[in-house]
DNA sequence: GACCCGTGGTG
DNA sequence: TCACCAAGGGT
């Protein structure tokens, strides 16, 4: 859940999650769609997915025993090298770096290292300095407290020089280049599409229909979405029968790699529509499409209608 | 090796 | 408003 997720926005989620799936061989007999139902609005659902999987093959294969080898841990779906050094380092004492997103503006910062992160080379250069600078003893100790330098002296913005343990050594204060380190991203221009998303409503159920496995919100439940000029083409092609039809307010969805205008439409239909061609689709309740799981999006779209039909 | 995968916080 | 990014990994 701490892949490239803020601690203070993986907490509630955590706690939900490690109340309902408290240990691994329980994780193991969970369905995906529960799993993702505890990971509906974190984001990155590849994550989930590889979490039950990892459990699985931890039960499957160790016998529901958490593998205590680096080369078997780092194997597992979902886990990398940063991710299997934090788990050996912390859980028992081995003596081997992490990079995460912290510690790579420490080091970038530290060492003065120029150029993005994010690029080949310069990730190499500070796997590199981690090594370099573990020490021989107390990695755990040390690798907690790089992380938490991170988060709370060496910040992304106004980072706090003067409490610095090691300001004396930082090649970047020394220089004056604090603001300047890390090298931003490269800018690059964001794609933006647009989409209708069809809220198919009949009494008090809509329609969800299972995304694809793979790609973005991969597995998760979602109204359909078409293209604009698409929407009468889906609803004469399922023989759906408009009994109202209201345009919601247009608002943008952004992710990392493009935007998403997104146009709701809340149709009601005369009947629910028999589809045989695609049997990915449910129909329900507010509340239990609330409780399923399904992307950000899509639940503030859920949660205007529950107000609305309050105000009924 | 480049690209894909979400969402919310922050200044 | 908007850029930038966070306990990265998979393909």
């Amino acid at each position: 859940m701490l892949q490239q997720t803020q601690v203070a926005t993986v907490i509630p989620y955590y706690l939900r999650f490690i109340e309902s799936f408290p240990d691994v061989v329980t994780l193991a007999a969970a369905t995906e769609e529960q799993v993702l139902a505890h990971w509906s609005g974190l984001g990155y659902y590849a994550r989930g997915r590889n979490l039950l999987k990892a459990a699985r093959l931890i039960v499957d294969n160790y016998g529901g025993q958490f593998p205590r080898d680096y080369e078997q841990i780092l194997v597992l779906p979902g886990i990398g090298r940063s991710t299997a050094a934090a788990i050996t380092a912390l859980a028992w004492y081995e003596r081997r770096s992490i990079l995460d997103g912290n510690v790579k503006r420490v080091l970038a910062r530290f060492c003065g290292i120029d150029g993005w992160t994010g690029e080949r080379k310069v990730e190499e250069l500070l796997w590199r300095k981690a090594e370099k600078l573990l020490p021989e003893s107390d990695v755990a100790v040390y690798t907690q407290a790089l992380m938490d330098m991170g988060a709370t002296v060496c910040t992304r913005s106004r980072p706090r020089c003067v409490n610095c343990p090691v300001k004396t050594d930082c090649v970047a204060l020394q220089a004056d280049r604090v603001g300047q380190l890390p090298s931003p991203r490269p800018r690059k221009v964001i794609p933006e599409r647009k989409s209708s998303f069809l809220l198919l409503k009949h009494g008090n159920e809509i329609m969800l229909e299972k995304r694809p496995a793979s790609g973005i919100w991969g597995g998760l439940w979602c109204t359909p979405q078409v293209d604009e000029a698409e929407e009468a083409n889906y609803l004469s092609r399922h023989n759906m029968q408009i009994t109202r039809r209201i345009e919601l307010d247009t608002f943008t969805h952004a992710f990392t790699h493009f935007k998403l205008h997104i146009r709701p439409v809340l149709l009601e239909l005369a009947s629910k529509p028999l589809r045989t061609e695609q049997q990915g689709c449910v129909w329900l309740g507010l509340d239990e499409a609330l409780g399923a799981a399904i992307p950000s999006p899509v639940r503030q779209l859920l949660l205007t209608m529950q107000a609305s039909q309050r105000n009924d």
